[in-house]
DNA sequence: TGGCGCATCCAAAGCGGTTTGGGGTCGATT
DNA sequence: AATCGACCCCAAACCGCTTTGGATGCGCCA
């Protein structure tokens, strides 16, 4: 009864379909088919109807036609909170941003998804079954990630941001080649003389970890350089993981003359490390990071900061937006796939290796 | 006829409520009402249905139930992208997860939309009109915050976080105390022995930096201390903008020789430029920051980098969603606010003011 | 024994759009 | 003059659920 005196009140509920069908004399066929661009409609009608909708300020009713037209016009971001270690990535702002503003300028609505990540599955589910979104962006891919198998298996479009390894299926993703990347990192550094150059890596059940990784060993075996466990580290990309595992390596007896770094916070905490130890980054230690482009976390101006491979984690947002998109639109056509290349940008952190 | 196919195909598109109804022999009433929780229907009954709902993996259709009932069972957040300055504020992230926490529990979606600001208002307008959503949360308010007075207008619940100083309008919200906060980190410094003490703060639009220089305002003049231009500077709170305050202040004739600092990100910037001086922070020169507590920013473990007013952004998202969500469930009862104290603690960034 | 009330269940009318399947009109064709 | 297409438009079904307004049956009391 409360719901009659509601919709008794609703001047505010708006304009809807039949009222403005009535106010001008034609059947809500006919408006909505105008509206809509249908052909079937004289042109002069139509722009009577697109003037009255105007007038009255009259929106469809987005429940309405997501319930008839049975699509959902959202897609979805899943965000698992680990129970164990309750990081937030940082990137996700950023690439959220750029998806965002792809599915603004397409009329979509992006709903996000926080949860538990033992309840991800279920959540995938859900979405597909209940019927709230046309489609979704898998986040932070490791490796055989049982997301891709799921997500074939209940049918619903998707895009990876990253990829994993050990899948065998076939799947959309969109990535960075996150292993070229690393690899002219190392060379980079190796050409400068370094020898003993230490990686300080993210988790390595992250797909992207695994192929930076790759890169670097590639490098180091190209010139015949041994792996050393000693001054390879791997761990969430926070300031403190990165100042902990600079320090470390620093107070061994051969201490590192260069680092890579998954990311320009944990840069951070290297540097925190590197200068508490009397030691000045760019000269005394150089160091490579990977820069995502992160708006709040500019690498310097004109001259960056530090050494990086860089790529835009927004712009990846924007393009997986799109690719999804368009996976949804074409339900045939099969999956693609887009590797993005970094670029490798000269800073003040890195220099020629100490004469030893 | 390409849907006739699908929904012919369409073993997938998941039981609905009719097909089980008629698996049960029963009207889809009474199903709808078992699973419900409604009175009307024979215990027995329900547990029949509930038993059959699960076997056959019923989900109900969430776009026929937000048609049916009229409400969204999503709130929004509307994030403006600065045309001008391309930031994103690296708290959303924390603040999304933790409101995403809260409605994950509640069952509610959360629906971002990205969009440039300059069509923020008619995004709220269309949000609402279209049915999107019950409500919204809305982001880094600003001095008389015009959102305010325009949500009030179309009549979309709302809960503000952070408040809009000289909005007359009654309204909820959620906000830390930075007056408080900063008055008591100014006058720690001044018992330190520190007499000139930097402000480096946000933009001066945003309403949290104005109650942070008041705070810091009150403190000076209780001690009869003049506030000096110089050494106040507002600007967006990124690595660069606090490296490049910190750095222009240092040069002067009259370094400061304390600072206080609106986020752990500028923050960091301004260490750098400490000590490319030379000067070492925690001892020549004093830093407390602001410190959002976010989760890929931890101010250290044990012992925490900077001194520090802490209060966290993701428990600010939990609560403030929470408001939110109540304020939806009963629209009768009028606007609630909730005011958070920020910590004071103190880690290695601050000393005793040098002896001059 | 007739009637009342309670416990259960159902048919049908929404919710606000989209889409199907015609149905007039009218000028052109034969 | 009858036929035939365009061309425009409409009535009604439908999407999958909720909710209203009974209907049915049964125990129980006067």
């Amino acid at each position: 009864m409360s719901f009659k005196f509601e919709t008794g009140l609703g001047a505010k509920h708006g304009m809807n379909l039949k009222e403005l069908a009535s106010k001008l004399g034609l059947s809500p066929t006919t408006v909505s088919r105008a509206l809509n661009g249908y052909p079937e409609v004289n042109e002069t009608t139509r722009e009577r109807v697109m003037a009255a909708a105007k007038r009255h300020n009259y929106r469809p009713n987005t429940r309405a036609i997501r319930l008839a037209t049975g699509r959902a016009m959202a897609v979805g971001h899943v965000i698992p909170i680990a129970t164990r270690h309750e990081i937030v990535n940082p990137v996700f702002a950023d690439f959220i941003a750029g998806a965002g503003e792809t599915y603004s300028r397409n009329d979509y609505d992006m709903v996000l998804s926080v949860v538990p990540d033992d309840q991800e599955e279920d959540t995938y589910r859900g979405l597909k079954s209940k019927g709230n979104v046309d489609g979704v962006i898998v986040h932070a891919p490791r490796m055989n990630d049982a997301r891709i198998g799921l997500l074939h298996e209940i049918g619903l479009p998707f895009v990876v941001h990253g990829r994993a390894t050990g899948t065998t299926l076939p799947y959309s993703w969109l990535d960075v080649n996150n292993r070229r990347a690393f690899r002219r990192a190392t060379e980079f550094l190796l050409d400068l003389g370094h020898r003993r150059i230490a990686l300080v890596n993210g988790l390595e059940f992250m797909d992207f970890a695994i192929r930076r990784r790759a890169g670097y060993g590639e490098a180091l075996a190209a010139r015949d350089i041994a792996l050393d466990p000693t001054i390879m580290s791997s761990d969430e990309m926070t300031e403190i993981a990165g100042y902990k595992a600079a320090r470390r390596m620093l107070a061994s007896a051969t201490p590192p003359t260069a680092f890579l770094c998954a990311s320009m916070i944990s840069g951070m905490g290297m540097r925190r490390a590197i200068e508490e130890r009397g030691l000045a980054m760019g000269r005394d230690i150089s160091v490579i990071i990977h820069d995502d482009d992160l708006s709040y976390m500019k690498n310097g101006e004109d001259l960056p900061i530090f050494t990086a491979t860089r790529s835009s984690v927004r712009e990846a947002g924007r393009q997986a937006a799109e690719m999804l998109l368009d996976l949804i639109a074409h339900p045939g056509a099969g999956p693609q796939q887009r590797l993005l290349e970094a670029e490798l940008i000269i800073g003040q952190s890195t220099a020629p290796a100490p004469k030893a």
